[in-house]
DNA sequence: ATCGTGTATCGACCGCTGTCAATGTCGGAG
DNA sequence: CTCCGACATTGACAGCGGTCGATACACGAT
């Protein structure tokens, strides 16, 4: 795993998203609890926006966030956790920094269930 | 518009989902707004088995959505609301009954701006 | 070790949302 | 017309979620 960091816990590529799309047979309960856990984490602006941001830059470390978003340092670190823990963001510590990355196989895999 | 009933508006076809996908450009917080409010309606594992139900059959009426979903019928008309004003099921009421159906060219909206 | 800085966590507030019982509305059947 | 059934709306409740100040933690520099 890239962070050694506890709490965060990347999920494994075995859950809700590998499977059938849901235009095609009706979900479970359980894969539509997980999926809509997912599209939970994209349905907030500033994520939507934070998700944008670091897709277009690669990669963008969390004191550089606060700005463009305008939203308090605790409110980005709670940002990237639910965008994390929801597989759409990839963090690795470097020095004091945090870096984020989009996990584009996750976002792929999300549109992948929407029918795509 | 298709329908009479006041409080479903169609939303037009010249709004955020018609815009730039969110890895290629960061997003204004205006689309970032109305992107979220669309992901909203898809973040409830109710809705998500609810829509998916009406895309495998095609067209379903409100009454045959209780018994699959186990929700009361309030309830059930709640989230067919929130669902068509997202613009992601098309209603028609043919006599007594609502009759839903999906709104495929919505749903890959969604999926395009997720960066498809 | 001590200090300074970048992040994470905690606690609290408040608005939003899913749920259902009760009620209202509309359309068809008799 | 009157009744019945399908659906929408209202009101109320509980739980969730976004926000920020305060605080704790981790790491590098000195």
């Amino acid at each position: 795993m890239a962070s050694k960091r506890p709490g965060i816990v990347a999920p494994d590529d075995t859950d809700a998203l590998c499977c059938p799309s849901l235009v095609e047979s009706p979900l479970g309960e359980a894969e539509a609890v997980e999926l809509s856990r997912v599209l939970g984490a994209l349905a907030d602006p500033v994520r939507i926006r934070l998700l944008s941001i670091v897709a277009a830059q690669g990669e963008v470390c969390s004191c550089d966030l606060e700005g463009p978003l305008a939203k308090s340092q605790p409110t980005i670190s709670h940002h990237t956790r639910i965008l994390s823990e929801a597989g759409l963001l990839d963090g690795e510590k470097r020095g004091r920094w945090m870096w984020w990355s989009v996990n584009s196989g996750r976002l792929a895999a999300v549109r992948r269930v929407l029918g795509g």
